[in-house]
DNA sequence: ATAAAAAAGGATAACTTTGTCTTTAATTAA
DNA sequence: TTAATTAAAGACAAAGTTATCCTTTTTTAT
């Protein structure tokens, strides 16, 4: 459904949600090992997570490492996704038309439209925070 | 959602359902002007149509071309994700999770879950041949 | 038979995604 | 102030996807 970057973007906030704070950050080799992603490759995705939008924060030099500000934790999936360039894909036609739309649909259209406001519900209803509520509830997992 | 590869193989075999017969076959040019697709490339999805599984017919030569046989009417989307090497996206965890299930279950898992059922009963319900009907109804579009 | 038409198959190129490595900059602790 | 630690940034490599072209094979019509 995701690109990898997306999915490890994914796991990589909620684990640093609900592990991390700006008294423990977490390093790199941490989040990686804990999410089980290559490590070179999640530093590369956190930068595009902490550059503009400051979804998550980070601090270079000894006991550095990523964080994210509690007020970052309405942000939701949804937003993640864009982040990574990957939000449009909640709008697009599941067959890949250009033109498909209410007056011009494709084959598949109307069978997805209420599947598609879902996902969009999905993603756009689950917070950062919500998410890492139900982690400490115990019963979900990020491997 | 789907690969290029797949959303011309899912347009294309719609296509030649409904404009084609063995009487009279379409060539590629005129599929992937139908579907809006790379000419070369497409050649290159419907082969894998073909071959083991026969989905689609070819025949070389003047005259030549692809058509479906009636009997395929009755395959579904599910079918064609199955060729294109892309079935088990609609198995697969949403975060990408190689361990997610029931009893391990990822963050996304319970709300994606009645959303991925949805989407396997789309993809499975759908049978080519309800497609060209509907395309015949004239609501539907390609392109 | 021969020429033309069409897909099949193979090679390759362009581009994207994924992943790794090295160097640099920032920060902290001693 | 210095050394150690950590992320940032950039270069690069490997693999996958998308796309194009060329040659071969099959088939048909003449």
């Amino acid at each position: 459904m995701f690109s990898k970057a997306t999915e490890y973007a994914i796991r990589a906030v909620i684990f640093i949600a609900q592990k991390g704070s700006e008294e423990h950050k977490l390093a790199l080799p941490e989040i990686a090992e804990a999410i089980q992603s290559p490590p070179f490759f999640t530093a590369k995705i956190l930068q595009k997570l902490t550059n503009g939008s400051q979804l998550i924060q980070s601090v270079r030099g000894p006991n550095g490492g990523f964080y994210i500000r509690p007020e970052k934790l309405t942000w939701t999936i949804r937003e993640i996704l864009n982040l990574m360039g990957e939000g449009e894909m909640l709008d697009k036609c599941v067959l890949g038309l250009k033109l498909c739309s209410e007056i011009n649909p494709c084959p598949l259209h109307e069978v997805y439209k209420p599947i598609k406001t879902q996902l969009n519900a999905m993603f756009e209803n689950k917070s950062i925070g919500l998410l890492v509520k139900e982690m400490e509830a115990g019963k979900f997992s990020l491997i």
